[in-house]
DNA sequence: ACGCGGATGGCCT
DNA sequence: GGCCATCCGCGTA
């Protein structure tokens, strides 16, 4: 028998980003299509605190383009970066405050032959999914998931795991931005991570 | 191992 | 016209 998922529910969201950043290492991303299940281990996250937050897409106020980043806790925000890729975020904190997690890696675990179809370019497994514009393609995930609940109710969700310990868990400044490039809001499992 | 620059397109000034 | 919450390939070591 197979354990039942055990989705995270939008209470988990209604929280703080940097809060929900660290809570999420170790929960499963899961994306259930047409031709099977794609999912990985969280190991990396970044979190965007809210309009105050120099780094935040949200501190240019609401647009078509960060329109669900303002949306309930919860829901998937996938924005199109580079003219090439996709990064997926998680919102958090109440519906209209415009705060979330961007997933920047996963540990690869059901469906390894689409992630692979899905990623023509990377050579070995270890590189399949650590970057945040990786895992988007190797799962499948694009704008068509823009606005989805994460929380059970679409083919993209979070599924509750084991707690990662504090002695496991990195805190480091957040990656590729040019504002607020020193505040400690990235978040690595290292025992998991091969990204320092 | 590490650093650099090109790719590529939507959005804001 | 410039800026991106990036990735990849190629150069040097």
């Amino acid at each position: 028998m197979v354990p039942p998922l055990v989705f995270l529910p939008p209470e988990f969201f209604d929280r703080e980003a940097d809060v929900v950043a660290r809570a999420l290492l170790g929960v499963t991303l899961r994306h259930e299509r047409d031709d099977g299940v794609v999912s990985g281990r969280i190991v990396e996250t970044e979190a965007y605190l809210g309009p105050h937050d120099p780094a935040s897409h949200s501190a240019a106020g609401r647009t078509a383009r960060t329109w669900h980043m303002f949306g309930p806790p919860g829901t998937a925000y996938v924005y199109f970066i580079y003219g090439m890729h996709w990064c997926l975020n998680a919102v958090t904190r109440e519906d209209g405050y415009g705060a979330a997690v961007l997933i920047r890696g996963i540990e690869p675990m059901e469906g390894l032959p689409r992630m692979r179809a899905r990623r023509p370019k990377a050579r070995r497994d270890r590189v399949l999914c650590d970057g945040p514009g990786k895992l988007t393609a190797a799962l499948g995930v694009d704008r068509r998931c823009d606005g989805w609940s994460l929380t059970g109710g679409s083919a993209l969700s979070l599924v509750q795991g084991d707690a990662v310990p504090d002695a496991e868990v990195l805190v480091t400044p957040r990656i590729g931005i040019s504002k607020a490039v020193d505040w400690p809001l990235r978040f690595v499992w290292s025992a998991h991570s091969r990204a320092v």
